[in-house]
DNA sequence: GCTAATTTCAAACAATCGTTTGATTGACTT
DNA sequence: AAGTCAATCAAACGATTGTTTGAAATTAGC
């Protein structure tokens, strides 16, 4: 907070002109300490993990974390943005890239939901970057009620959701506004509750217990299942079918 | 945890026989515990909230809480149970009394989604008791990480998913054992993370500022969201149509 | 009214938290 | 070679955490 710097130099960062062989492994201390604090802050969540166990697990001394982020909330900051800005920027241009392919014709609601999950599969896919790792925390920090955290993602979110929410409106033309904006809500919550919690993967190791591609298993389930949803008719808004006793 | 009684006698609960005109909130130290308590866990998460927090704002002592509870773990699953288990019980019970009602035939998606969603709804109108409350402390409480509290929902769960996984099987006889478990999965989702996202409220206040009883308004637009997704085609296991980049 | 059990209370416990400090290291510029 | 500046380090800061203690207060049983 009162740091002189946020990005500080990069005088002293891998000893400079090292011998690429020598540890491939070997990075900068900014980048150990994100890594760590990744699956740190997915494992036992924002308050419950300590700098102390980051910096232990990141091999860095204990200052470090607040020399180069300032404070633990930007420390958790700096983690999400780290992919998820990128994440959401692929997708607006994902869904870019369909609808000038489309002509003037509106997409299909198959369409834009792969430009939703498309690119946050292909953040899974990134093994060597602990993609998968982000996708759980990003769940559970949607879930989170500390103020600091949903202002964030709030902000980080706000022009991906009103892309989205546009482009369902022209696909679902019958559907008010209001229908619309409830309806890619509910496509979110089973999303982000899919990747954040951990029964999806019980279920998966249970029925598959040889499978490698997780994610791409889990999205061809929930695809279909939120595609219908999206179509569905409107409910009458003073039927009482659902709620009635018996 | 080394308390010698965790269920103490009620020895000097409300100073017996007083008048009931005298205070209308008296009640008893451990009630006042629990309520401060929800309200704080709910608010600001499990980790975030101090014994000290909960039990100055019940003004209590803050060896109560130890005292009445053991520990802080026991507490928020004190908090916890005191709902959950008759909501879980009431489901189960509706759901028996619509399949009794029924005869031989099979339930409708819709029927089974009100037997799960009619006892949560009643719990939220319990206004005098907080309900509202709690329904987002649950949906906080399902995306946290501590293994302590995805035991206790696990456990707490076990019983209800296995009854309505069936009843949906029924329902859904063209859908194999895998695919109900994983839409029943999509399904909790979904509504946990409406009822315990701030987004949700956010949206009936915009949309209807004048609106009282909002948790009818937002299962009203749930519902037909989910049914539709539950009674959705299969997806045939080798296809790609929802990841092909054009 | 007396004893025993239960509950409340103020105070302290050891541990851990996020953050800051000041010195030291090392690579760069001039 | 001297000096500059970013980076690392051990150590400590004050504050807060969950929990425990032992005495005081209140109630229940007889």
């Amino acid at each position: 907070m009162a740091l002189s710097s946020v990005v500080p130099s990069v005088s002293r960062l891998p000893k400079l002109a090292e011998q690429a062989t020598e540890r491939p492994n070997e990075v900068d201390t900014k980048s150990r300490i994100l890594d760590a604090a990744e699956e740190l802050f997915m494992e036992h969540g924002f308050e419950a993990t300590s700098l102390r166990l980051i910096t232990t697990a990141a091999s860095v001394n204990l200052a470090a974390a607040n020399y180069h982020f300032g404070s633990k909330e930007e420390l958790f900051q700096a983690v999400l943005t780290r992919r998820l800005d990128p994440m959401n920027q692929d997708r607006m241009a994902l869904l870019t890239a369909y609808e000038t392919a489309s002509g003037g014709t509106a997409l299909t609601c198959e369409k834009i939901i792969s430009a939703m999950f498309i690119p946050a599969l292909k953040l899974a896919r990134n093994h060597d970057q602990g993609g998968k790792n982000f996708l759980r925390l990003l769940g559970r920090a949607y879930a989170d009620p500390a103020p600091f955290i949903r202002e964030f993602l709030s902000n980080q979110y706000a022009a991906m959701i009103a892309r989205f929410r546009a482009a369902f409106g022209r696909a679902l033309p019958h559907l008010e506004r209001e229908e619309v904006s409830w309806r890619l809500h509910f496509v979110m919550g089973a999303l982000s509750y899919t990747l954040a919690g951990t029964d999806a993967l019980k279920m998966i190791a249970q029925f598959h217990p040889e499978e490698i591609n997780n994610d791409e298993l889990l999205l061809k389930r929930l695809a279909p299942f939120l595609a219908a949803g999206l179509r569905a008719p409107v409910q009458a808004t003073d039927s009482h079918q659902w709620f009635q006793e018996t």
